[in-house]
DNA sequence: CTGGGCATGTAACTCGTTACATGATTAG
DNA sequence: CTAATCATGTAACGAGTTACATGCCCAG
């Protein structure tokens, strides 16, 4: 009947998780995701029981029996294995970019600049502490590599995060003296970020 | 009553650029908004007037008379400035990530290698023409610098390009052949404009 | 056997997108 | 003067978030 119109990313993901991780309930599916895939795509456990139950009425996905509470686990259609793959094949959708930290600092013309380096300085914070994990992770998988394709979305987050340390030190009015000088190409790893034509 | 609820990103984003660029009306504020923080923002027009309303109603702004249409010219008030500062003062809202590219290299095993290099590919290609673009716009900025902070916004933009550049050529058995051995550090020179889009 | 926390699911709301309606403006 | 197109705004839907409800399970 309406299993024309096409999936959305979000269940996509679910679908392509399912049918890595086989039979699983919505709680469970939701940490699953949170571990996986969580770093470039974020997913609400009430997004993923909705999405479970639209998927189920599409027939993309089946219920067993249920468990403690009404939990149910669910796992992958044929039907739900191809819509899968049709969506692989139609590539990825437009990218929505959105960086709360970039608005700030466009309108921080209006902030008190004691206050901006605050705040810069806990972004920085929090950003060399993921570029540490994503170097530690993608390490870890290079020695164990099995998949190539999680290890290739892991060097992008890494990369990510390398841009983001080289960017927050060189706009020297705005960063607070502590950070201008950390070693941003640090974090055990990691060849260093071509320099382009920065300044 | 409820003026307590504290801006969302999007509301606030309205209220900086109305400070910067006076009054206008829906239509205008939806396009100037495009052209100021659209890389890294997106608003559509229909969130535009929608909060318009709202921040009419809670006393940020006033319109003025109508013009042509049902087109008001909006303003900020001085409730809406000190709500703005406030926003600002509070710091960026975390960060949501939402990579549809690395989904579906995520689960690309299950992709016919020869669409994967498209994907790559065409992906490649947007990628390439956006570094290009941000290069220019960043020594335009320089040359004309006024603003420091929107010079910021954009440097990180081109940070951002150049290492997704950097990501795409080095992973080589998913990366098409034509574009190994691309310059990436190539910043105003160019490949052919147009991302060529599926969704 | 009880009460506090956790696992699992639901409901209600806000935000984002897509599709539409209609008054202005201009080309011919 | 009419029709095509643009400018401006609205409505309806889909996706994302926040707050909540309640059964399960374990420490004491």
């Amino acid at each position: 009947m309406d299993s024309q119109a096409s999936l959305n990313p979000t269940a996509a993901a679910m679908l392509g998780l399912l049918a890595q991780i086989g039979p699983v309930n919505g709680n469970g599916l939701s940490q699953r995701a949170d571990i996986l895939i969580g770093e470039y795509w974020t997913l609400t456990r009430s997004q993923v029981y909705r999405e479970l139950h639209a998927l189920e009425q599409r027939g993309y996905i089946t219920a067993g029996a249920a468990g403690p509470r009404a939990s149910r686990d669910y796992s992958l259609t044929p039907a739900g294995a191809v819509a899968f793959r049709e969506w692989l094949h139609a590539g990825p959708a437009h990218e929505v970019i959105r960086f709360p930290m970039l608005l700030t600092i466009r309108f921080a013309e209006g902030l008190d600049p004691t206050r901006l380096r605050e705040l810069l300085g806990e972004f920085a914070t929090g950003h060399h502490a993921k570029l540490a994990y994503y170097a530690q992770l993608e390490s870890d998988l290079r020695a164990n590599s099995e998949d190539s394709f999680e290890l290739a979305t892991v060097r992008f987050g890494r990369l990510f995060a390398q841009a983001v340390a080289a960017w927050l030190p060189a706009h020297p009015p705005l960063v607070p003296p502590v950070f201008a000088d950390v070693d941003t190409t640090a974090t055990t790893s990691a060849p260093a970020l071509q320099p382009g034509a920065a300044s």
